[in-house]
DNA sequence: ATGTCCAATACTTATTTTGTATCATTGTGA
DNA sequence: TCACAATGATACAAAATAAGTATTGGACAT
């Protein structure tokens, strides 16, 4: 017996259901019917009723499936409380510095971010703002910060990631542009286009806008007609016709109106060419530590 | 988090030993590096101290550790409870008829079969006792024994098996026997023995060693000079050199004395051709319950 | 120094869990 | 009463995870 199936189990009784328990427990629901059949094999007895009629339409528990449903939650709940308690001991008053780029503080990660303060109450975890993705890794690497959000690649020998969230390249769009009914640009057809960028210095992935449209075949050496410092000031540009401009999808742009933003795919007619722009978390590989793996791992959902 | 984690930890801590801890679960030291690694992962806290100095040459637990253990031996401990107090709802007054041929109740299978009534004491199990494999198989197809322990091959559809034990065969000889001494007796080389052999009707794998014998050759049909009905008088007229036998590695032969059991290789210079006797719990298909899995799953040990 | 003890690591293999597709049974409604 | 919908079970394939083997590295002891 496991803790899994405990788990299983407990949400099938609850919600009489194993459909609806598969879904809040994020697995199909055969899987719920093998692991329920394992664990009324070991314990030798059968936990729901398997009669033919379900008038109730919901699958009930046998007299011992009910005491052991009991038994359960006492055992997940008390499994919670040792972790929790572990971590009340081990982690007090411990110091982790977790450092962003600053684009990063406009994406939906934050929210998460934030989820750590309640899960790991007894980590300092100390924000620290980088401009770049860059700066971050270089941060790492001089251990002013000990774990670190970054757009992939990683560009030292010495750095471990592992990604959490993926993201691809997109285009925002004043709402009368001609491809602002589209679903998804092609690169090429922005060829032509004025531009509005995010100062290079402040920029998550400008080398790798850069590459894909030499690979497209073009360049925006020549058609960036105004840099700015700020999303907001770009999205406002791109609204009143100033010009178009690359982001990630990975933004909240939820906030700024009267714009459109569209993936770009890299080849025209070949749908799954879409640009990968993705968050990881970095890490010295020398100074890898349990506290941040469960923190990578809680990050990691 | 798993249970099986769990397992590790307090086992590992009780003994301040990973390898020792590793011989009493009966899994590889690394086994135990890494799941202690992934439960340390997941709490973010180390639970034994990695300092490089161990003169008590013992691994220490770190204060969340010692928190840990208590918890983790509270969460083990429940669980156990748990599945008792289920079995002892959900079995109460419950009758399983086990059956077992004649010559297994000389088997140290024996032990094991009276450790359930420990483990299932809630279960009215009742030893039902048939002359040979065969018959019990028939009974279970008759449903008057629920499960069976049986030397395969099943001989009917409906039955279902689990291998429980593997034995092989082997011949006991007097002492004083010219192949007494070897290592593994060739099944040709007792081509020109003289056999002392149980009833057909008791014995369990009579088909089996006739066809062997044939494969290698030889017959023993005019050379049995005497049929009995016991293994301790099968023992005794092969101590006093009436004849040699076929016996199984799975007989607990320890009480008889002055004899030798010789392991049978099917072919000479091959040391892999062991005749196999196996044990196996049977059932029948359309009756499997999760009774009968546990109690198979028990006696699998 | 040299060897021994012991946990950690690297890598492979085996097992277990999960998912997809499908089925069988039961209940429902036309 | 017959077709259909709902729901858990099954069979099989795929993926993920745990376990094993061989080896390393670091700390002590001799």
């Amino acid at each position: 017996m496991e803790l899994r199936h405990l788990r299983y189990f407990v949400e099938i009784a609850e919600q009489g259901h194993y459909g609806k328990a598969a879904k809040n427990l994020y697995v199909s629901q055969p899987t719920l019917s093998q692991q329920i059949q394992s664990l009324e094999n070991e314990i030798g007895v059968e936990l729901f009723l398997r009669s033919k009629r379900q008038i109730a339409r919901k699958v009930e528990l046998t007299e011992a499936g009910a005491e052991f449903l009991r038994e359960a939650k006492k055992i997940l709940d008390l499994s919670q409380k040792a972790i929790e308690q572990a971590r009340k001991t081990g982690l007090h008053k411990q110091v982790l510095r977790f450092g962003a780029y600053k684009l990063a503080l406009r994406e939906r990660i934050v929210e998460t971010i934030k989820l750590l303060t309640i899960h790991f109450p007894d980590v300092d975890i100390k924000l620290v703002e980088l401009p770049t993705s860059a700066d971050i890794q270089t941060a790492l690497m001089d251990e002013t910060i000990d774990l670190g959000l970054i757009v992939p690649p990683v560009k030292h020998n010495d750095l471990s990631s592992k990604m959490i969230k993926k993201g691809h390249l997109c285009v925002i769009l004043p709402q009368n542009h001609f491809l602002a009914n589209v679903d998804v640009v092609p690169l090429i057809a922005l060829k032509e286009e004025k531009w509005v960028e995010l100062n290079a210095h402040i920029h998550p992935f400008f080398d790798e806008i850069e590459h894909a449209c030499r690979q497209a075949g073009f360049s925006r050496k020549n058609h960036i007609v105004q840099e700015v410092s700020s999303l907001e000031l770009l999205a406002s540009l791109v609204n009143v016709g100033i010009g178009i401009s690359f982001v990630s999808s990975l933004y909240d742009l939820s906030r700024e109106t009267n714009i459109v933003v569209k993936p770009i795919i890299q080849f025209e007619n070949d749908p799954l060419s879409i640009i990968e722009i993705n968050n990881a978390l970095a890490y010295k590989t020398g100074k890898n530590t349990p506290l941040i793996q469960a923190l990578i791992g809680f990050l990691q959902n």
